[in-house]
DNA sequence: CTCCCGATAT
DNA sequence: ATATCAGGAG
């Protein structure tokens, strides 16, 4: 169980309190759409996907249409959210396996999600918790970074952070620690500039003024 | 481990 | 100029 329970519980509290009604910012209107814009959030900001999918998604509708579409056709459309050329790839691919395997559906679990192109636990655990409420780690850079700066794991491998934050967090909350952490993250505990003085965590952090 | 890559903040 | 952004694949 957790090596820190009474701290741990504290921290989810006033995350709690800062935030208390957390969503994915990814616009999104249905899950093949929440699929997309996580695969074109990495290494990007929610702003800059947000900046591209409304006419992506005005564009091409359906995983039929992203499956027939050519690649290049997808590489303008998404070009200012970078690795252009991958992601193109990996979206295309993917709607084509959920045309070929999922009866061109978003499968909800994360052994089918992670086989898909593109797809790796963190967008697997975005899907899941996002569209079918089923609880899932998601472990992005926020939440490695802070996971580390409070002491909650000492790895930087993120599929071990997943698994020792699922071992200190209640299952119930894992969809919203995740997204507390991000929030977090943006607003106080940034990666350049952490502002540890005005933090209302730094009491219960173990690095305060510290980098990791 | 390296590569992919544009937009933004510092 | 450099670091960073809701990472994933080879």
């Amino acid at each position: 169980m957790s090596r820190h329970p009474a701290r741990i519980q504290k921290i989810c509290q006033i995350l709690k309190t800062r935030y208390p009604d957390v969503k994915t910012q990814l616009n999104h209107r249905n899950a093949f759409q929440l699929l997309v814009a996580t695969i074109l959030s990495a290494q990007c900001t929610d702003r800059q996907v947000n900046a591209v999918t409304p006419n992506l998604f005005a564009q091409l509708k359906t995983p039929e249409d992203f499956a027939r579409a050519p690649i290049e056709t997808i590489e303008t459309l998404i070009h200012s959210t970078g690795f252009f050329h991958n992601k193109a790839k990996n979206i295309q691919n993917c709607a084509r396996m959920l045309m070929e395997r999922f009866d061109g559906k978003v499968p909800d679990t994360i052994d089918e999600l992670i086989q898909l192109p593109g797809v790796g636990r963190k967008t697997a655990n975005v899907v899941l918790g996002a569209v079918f409420g089923i609880p899932g780690m998601v472990v992005d850079t926020h939440v490695a970074r802070i996971s580390q700066r409070l002491g909650l794991t000492s790895s930087k491998d993120p599929v071990k952070i997943e698994s020792d934050l699922m071992d200190i967090i209640p299952k119930s909350k894992w969809n919203d620690f995740s997204l507390w952490l991000i929030y977090f993250g943006r607003a106080v505990c940034n990666a350049r500039k952490p502002d540890c003085p005005n933090c209302f965590l730094t009491h219960l952090c173990p690095y305060p003024d510290k980098r990791i």
